[in-house]
DNA sequence: ATTATGACCGAAG
DNA sequence: GCTTCGGCCATAA
């Protein structure tokens, strides 16, 4: 697979239970901060969804934003793992990795 | 090489 | 607050 697809898995696999991380966030810690784009691409398409937490990454506003198997599934994962979504928002201050 | 696509971002209306 | 537009990037065809 690509090299950058390669370390947008490895950076998201890190992510730990209860936090999120924005696309921009993996984008700048893959290498190019303006590929938040492709992160979520990457993402997308990618077939170690079962290998890798990608319903923890999320919008820099604080959108859950998109999800392969749905936006509601997403929502229902990181709220089983204590992220408490608010009027369709993540509060980033308090789940964002840093 | 060029075009089209997408789980985005930021600014503007 | 929400919608629209332009810009950005990696990938696939």
């Amino acid at each position: 697979m690509p090299d950058f697809t390669a370390k947008v898995y490895k950076i998201v696999k890190k992510i730990a239970k209860g936090k999120v991380m924005t696309y921009k966030q993996v984008a700048s810690l893959a290498g190019n901060k303006k590929a938040f784009r492709a992160v979520g691409n990457a993402l997308n398409k990618n077939k170690d969804f079962h290998n890798i937490p990608c319903h923890r990454v999320v919008r820099s506003d604080g959108k859950v934003g998109g999800y392969a198997f749905g936006n509601q599934c997403k929502r229902k994962k990181l709220a089983l793992e204590g992220v408490i979504i608010t009027k369709g928002k993540i509060d980033l201050k308090q789940y964002k990795t840093a």
